[in-house]
DNA sequence: GCATAAAATGTAAACGTTTACATCGAACAT
DNA sequence: ATGTTCGATGTAAACGTTTACATTTTATGC
């Protein structure tokens, strides 16, 4: 089974001790003993148990990151930004998944516990209390879009209803009165900051919102199909539809097509996020800009932060601010057209 | 700092046997005790320490998996297979990353050892010696596409020369007999099948094929636009293009598109792989279908077959078919058009 | 050759957990 | 009251590794 440390020893006729020494690099043995210890644990194809030696030296070189889900391109950019700044730091990457359930972040963090030096969690559900019950007092962690103030962790959260109100205020700009808007979710407080910021747009300019434009999603594909497909069965179409998340843009394109309607002469469709996918769609979707994969490098900078400074550096909480994608799925609509639907709409 | 069982012990005026007991459910302790000890495990917010407990129970209910990279449609895609197929079995999924390095290969496995009871590994670069080097023996292991014949490992391969040669003949079918092919690289396995496939198809038609079409790529988007701008400054350009994999197509489709042609009317393209954005591109891209996300549940069946067998099943060599997912970035070339071609390339 | 210092190596305990076997206490039978 | 059995609990050793301090060996100086 497993070669041991033991095993080396008395094959090389030494104690561990030296074993772990050579294996760990002092300096203190003998070259000649070193070259025979090195022989048999070539012979023996020894690799140390990290496990066990993690438990001695209370430290493992390995960050954990938490997500909703492990596929689907966001979650891709946030690992691939992750994984770039983690390997730069020479530690190992642990990745593992909640599937957006409390019970399963529960198992999540206890997995890791004595598995990782540090944490990052994105996961909309998580609250203080669940961290501190289930992760030793001191572990550093960062929570990325969690929407949780709490003064002993690091947070880094994207602008959500910054990123919305300027997409609203642009689309305010190109004539666009009627936006019907594709939302997150009720418990989700990343739609709920979007939801403001697209209300705000409309009283920055003036305006005001209409309730009877704001349709449930749930940030999957097949939600921003339905959702679309209730938007095109209003009797007064909106101009353009702004969805929550390029995946449910993506679906509300389909829903659009289907309906035989053209993207964007009949109706404008614009997103959040800019995930890899919004460039190839046809046409590129216009999506407010997310730093995804920088994201991911935020945060790990955060846990070197942390674990260089052993605890003398207070929490952080950033703001990660959003850019406007402008591609081609949104289109300018003219004052005669802008003017007419606004009257009737008061 | 971290509770440990020793504490809770203390504080419950009880042994840490005892409370061993009441953490994993053994009945042989009486009511009144077992509710002290909860009652501090909740006052102490004691977790247990599972590398700990791997180390004395000699399995940790974790399975490893191990990437080129984390990011991407395509690994996405596979992560999704393996992550549902490990949850349904109430696992952890430890996903970690090599970044096409041998060095990182074994550092990796290294990291996992002691930490999983069994591993996945889809990674070109690995061959028999480096994973018998770094893994315990008799650790399952399942081999992803790795083109690596060893009976001890389970494998599963994608039948890339099966695909490629479907893809060509179909190509062949609809009119092409000048099909530009951009590889992925000299000593990718995965390629060489490919190539194989391609060539296959041209004989099985009674055909020849030209070397002079054949490119060099790397896998990724901007290896296949550069390989697409070649293809398109030859003097005689071809029909179509087959890119073995989707990205590397949407890396050529920029390319023709920068060069003022159209798809599929001035020049029909596909690729391989069928991941996510292939349906999403305009045209989209007619693909060779890869089950990308049964690969994963099929590599986890297998690791569990192992566990739960101990041993007592021989490695399973499966093959993967692949199918055609024909879409609209093909078109069909007329009778005429494809014998003056004939005729001029002999 | 002896004494001292430095280098090399070994011993024992630690890390946090699990559990086989030992021990103790309670209940029951005689 | 004594002996036996069963249930509850504790003790000690294990898992594989690291390292502080102890011990041994080697090199150097007189």
């Amino acid at each position: 089974m497993k070669t041991t440390i033991k095993q080396v020893a008395e094959k090389a006729g030494v104690s561990i001790a030296t074993v772990s020494r050579v294996i760990n690099g002092f300096e203190n043995v003998n070259a000649e003993t070193r070259e025979r210890i090195m022989k048999v644990v070539a012979e023996l194809k020894y690799t140390p148990n990290l496990a066990a030696r993690g438990l001695i030296m209370k430290r493992t070189e390995a960050i954990g990151l938490l997500l909703p889900d492990l596929h689907g391109e966001f979650f891709s950019e946030v690992i691939r930004g992750v994984d770039e700044a983690v390997q730069r730091q020479q530690y190992h990457l642990l990745v593992s998944s909640s599937h957006n359930d409390t019970k399963e972040i529960e198992a999540a963090l206890r997995f890791m516990r004595g598995r990782v030096d540090a944490i990052i969690v994105m996961s909309p559900q998580v609250d203080s209390d669940l961290l501190l019950s289930n992760l030793p007092k001191g572990l550093p962690v960062v929570l990325l879009n969690c929407h949780l103030n709490n003064p002993h962790f690091d947070s880094i959260v994207i602008d959500g209803f910054g990123g919305a109100r300027d997409m609203v205020s642009y689309l305010l700009g190109i004539g666009h009165t009627r936006i019907a808007v594709i939302k997150g979710g009720e418990n989700n407080l990343e739609s709920q900051e979007r939801l403001r910021g697209y209300r705000t747009a409309f009283i920055n300019h003036g305006m005001t919102y209409n309730k009877s434009l704001e349709f449930d999603g749930d940030f999957t594909e097949a939600s921003g199909y339905e959702a679309a497909r209730e938007v095109l069965e209003l009797e007064e179409r909106p101009t353009a539809i702004f969805a929550f998340n390029d995946s449910m843009a993506v679906g509300a394109i389909g829903a659009i097509r289907e309906a035989g309607l053209r993207i964007p002469n009949d109706i404008s469709v614009c997103g959040f996020d800019d995930i890899p996918v919004a460039k190839y769609l046809s046409p590129s979707l216009t999506s407010v800009h997310v730093p995804i994969h920088d994201l991911g490098v935020m945060a790990v900078n955060r846990v070197f932060d942390r674990l260089q400074n052993k605890g003398k550096t207070s929490a952080a909480h950033i703001l990660v601010p959003t850019t406007l994608q402008i591609r081609t799925s949104c289109r300018k609509i003219t004052v005669q057209q802008n003017q007419s639907k606004e009257e009737s709409s008061r």
